[in-house]
DNA sequence: GTTAAACCAAGTAAAATAGTCGGAATTGGA
DNA sequence: TCCAATTCCGACTATTTTACTTGGTTTAAC
């Protein structure tokens, strides 16, 4: 139940940007260095991202990345649904998929249920805004 | 961040125990073909499981499997846990282990936290008796 | 002593993961 | 006008994990 780097970085990504947000955009090659992640395959990533809607970017020299939205439009939920899938333990709670034909009297079903209920519930109650406070009150202690 | 099989079937496999249990062992022929499972593939399974001493076995002709305990004891978390590891996001978060360095200040780490906590609650809230008794539930209504 | 079962270790094909690589298109500034 | 910085795109790849299978040994009931 380990989430791959695709999530894990995803969020790291976003989080970056919202702590290192003004009005210029943010390019990649910074993103990348300061959180430690291949500049390559974070641009996979953020290509994801962007599609879903959730950075804009700015092509060309000076260019970069910026939050699409307010970090407190943003959740965890949104970021990590877009680059992992759906966060169902199993293929019978996909939404949007056929349950299979026992789904009716399936009891396992009804526990993956609620497992993949109660971690959206949290990712979504996170948002980008939520993590850049925390970080601030940890850091003002020192 | 979907399941693998090992924790899918292996709850499978102990909520049929716990729906056919009496005093005599099952056979894993029996589970196997009830809920649909290679045989061979169980058997890999349920020997985990016996070795975290949540299923007892019996062998020799007209052996078999039975619960360890009562099924009002065994939650869905610890033969989850068993099968899958620490149902934890990422490695920063698996108990005893080294957390990175940057541990103290990761706002990252405390989500994956918050997730690790959220699933293992709910598996841990879950036990066999829990699915019987909805099992009867659902059923008794035809 | 035959049969039904658990037990065990090793092997394996297919899929997923975690990237890399090479280049094309875009744009700001010298 | 050209150069450098950047995004964008698609294909390739090594490694790891998954989901099994296979072939056998041991144990115990009848």
């Amino acid at each position: 139940m380990k989430l791959s780097t695709k999530g894990r970085y995803g969020v790291k990504a976003m989080f970056d940007l919202a702590l290192n947000s003004d009005e210029d955009p943010i390019p990649l090659k910074d993103i990348a260095s300061r959180q430690e992640i291949s500049e390559s395959y974070l641009e996979q990533l953020i290509s994801g991202l962007r599609k879903a809607g959730l950075v804009k970017s700015v092509r060309g020299a000076q260019g970069g990345y910026l939050l699409a939205k307010s970090p407190d439009k943003i959740t965890v939920g949104e970021v990590i649904r877009t680059l992992e899938g759906p966060m169902a333990p199993s293929e019978c709670v996909v939404e949007d998929t056929q349950a299979c034909e026992k789904s009716d009297y399936c009891v396992t079903r009804l526990v993956w249920k609620k497992m993949k209920d109660s971690v959206n519930e949290v990712m979504d109650s996170i948002t980008l805004q939520d993590m850049v406070d925390e970080y601030s009150s940890i850091n003002k202690e020192k």
